[in-house]
RNA sequence: GGCGCGGUAGCAAAGCGGUUAUGCAGAGGACUGCAAAUCCUCGGAGGGCGGUUCGACUCCGCCCCGCGCCUCCA
């Protein structure tokens, strides 16, 4: 039975699909007007592993994670760079998908953009001015009316009396309320436009959302997720907005479930574009090899907070390296899990607990210590299967030990001249020249080359 | 100010009212020409003060510290 923390309840319930065995979630994806950072990394690493679970438990999913491709940032530094937004974003979005691959995300069953949807969002602020939740402001922007959404700040947990409290947003005059949030944007003079009952403009930025999850998944579905900073303002107006476009007297009920990912943090600070504390993630690539990368995701609680380092990463890739060692020479095939043994019974149990991947992980290295005594390649292929589960552990341990160097990267040496090398020493050593045979041994140390002698003969991996 | 999250051994990170988390690092041993890897053994924990309990890292209260949202942000 899969339990997950749903932020509106602020509870771990038992998952129940609306119409099992099918499943809908939808995830808010990328602004693309630059390269993904590690927090975007983040959102997709965890919603990957929470897709391939669903799927793996034998739901029906479909997947959708949109994309944005129109927003004011966009629009900025498309004039910035003095290219077109269309040339701008599907730069970004190509990058997106590289950065995604590299990283083992598999891709949503769709990934939809908010510029093929711009007349399924008229028609919703349409119904929304119908309901009398929108209505036009001075400027020609289309707002929507927070106070009369009644339950809005439930998912967020904020009163709008709190909320206004707080405010430190300079006031729009031309709100009704400070709090209300624009649908509709007039355009202004050199900004892209599309035709609208209320003139030139553009959508808002939650509008596109809501019309995309209920065009895709319909307008009541299971999950919503995306990264804490989205819980409110945005997912909160989403809610208002697709269950304030709803007939009156329909039943009202977006999402059943949300779910948010903690942040990445930099020192202890939430890693952020305005902080300019942001890692991308092709930099950390440059590094550190890209299923180290995902280990180390995934081998937090994607509730919690996640300090990013150097030293983080290399101690994540020190313990993936005992996984892959482990699976030295055992072949890459992996058999389906037999749930019924201890190993793999832990395994679900923990990701059945809200995704809980660290326990999940504990369960791989348990099967890695007992597969260092018992040598089973039954085992082997078990481990690897459930480790496919979270989309690691799925190359051969060998050619991961010789390709997967630290952030002190040596690879000075290329694996002709390392097994040049180990001959001589092999001579060597037969020569009982053991002297010479350290010597080489140092050598190739000091290139970030480890060798490891056995009655097989001498091989090698990268420190 | 309002709302929320967290403080676990050198580092990272989970579960759990009483029984080994796990990984890295560390100590001893086995193995090795020397190593590495591996195996065996071990040390080391739960911010502070109270309370509940036969028993609390785990529940409750207060305090201290850190972080987040309340503005675009994954």
């Amino acid at each position: 039975m899969l339990k997950i923390y749903n932020t509106l309840t602020r509870s771990k319930t038992t998952f129940i699909p609306i119409a099992p065995p099918k499943v809908g979630l939808y995830v808010c994806g990328m602004t693309v007007y630059d390269y993904c950072h590690l927090g975007h990394a983040r959102v997709m690493v965890v919603f990957d592993i929470v897709q391939r679970w669903l799927r793996a438990s034998g739901y029906q999913l479909t997947y959708v994670r949109n994309i944005t491709d129109i927003d004011d940032k966009i629009i900025k530094r498309a004039a910035e760079n003095g290219e077109s937004i269309a040339a701008l974003t599907g730069r970004f979005i190509h990058a997106m998908d590289e950065d995604a691959a590299a990283l083992g995300i598999e891709k949503p069953d769709a990934e939809p953009r908010a510029t093929d949807y711009i007349e399924d969002m008229q028609a919703l602020i349409g119904r929304l001015q119908a309901n009398g939740l929108a209505y036009e402001a001075s400027g020609g922007d289309v707002n929507f009316s927070v106070r009369k959404f009644p339950g809005y700040g439930r998912l967020s947990g904020k009163s709008l009396e709190d909320l206004r409290a707080g405010e430190r947003v300079e006031v729009d005059s031309a709100k009704q309320d400070p709090l209300d949030f624009v649908l509709w944007k007039r355009a202004k003079e050199d900004e892209p436009f599309w035709k609208s009952p209320w003139g030139a403009g553009r959508p808002g930025w939650h509008i596109e959302c809501s019309a995309m999850s209920t065009h895709l998944l319909g307008e009541h579905f299971d999950i919503h997720g995306g990264g804490q900073d989205l819980q409110f303002p945005h997912h909160e107006n989403e809610i208002a907005q697709s269950e304030g476009a709803l007939p009156a007297g329909h039943p009202r009920h977006f999402v059943n479930v949300w779910m948010h990912n903690g942040f990445v943090r930099v020192d202890n600070e939430k890693m952020s574009k305005s902080l300019g504390n942001f890692f991308t993630v092709r930099e950390v690539l440059k590094r550190y090899d890209p299923e180290v990368v995902r280990f180390f995701i995934a081998r937090a609680h994607y509730r919690s907070p996640l300090n990013y380092s150097d030293q983080h990463l290399d101690d994540a890739r020190g313990a993936l390296t005992r996984l892959y060692t482990a699976l030295k020479g055992f072949p890459v095939t992996a058999t389906p899990p037999d749930w019924n043994s201890p190993h793999a019974a832990r395994f679900r149990d923990s990701l059945d607990d809200d995704f809980n991947t660290p326990e999940a992980m504990a369960a791989l290295f348990d099967m890695a210590g007992e597969l260092n005594r018992t040598r089973s390649p039954e085992l082997a292929a078990q481990l690897r299967a459930l480790g496919g589960l979270l989309g690691l552990l799925g190359r051969d341990g060998d050619a991961f030990l010789k390709t997967v160097a630290g952030s002190t990267d040596a690879g000075a040496q290329t694996p002709e001249q390392i097994e040049d090398l180990i001959a001589q020493r092999s001579a060597a050593k037969k020569a009982k020249n053991f002297a010479e045979a350290d010597t080489i041994r140092k050598q190739l140390a000091d290139a970030g080359v480890i060798l490891e002698d056995s009655p097989q003969g001498t091989t090698w991996r990268r420190a």
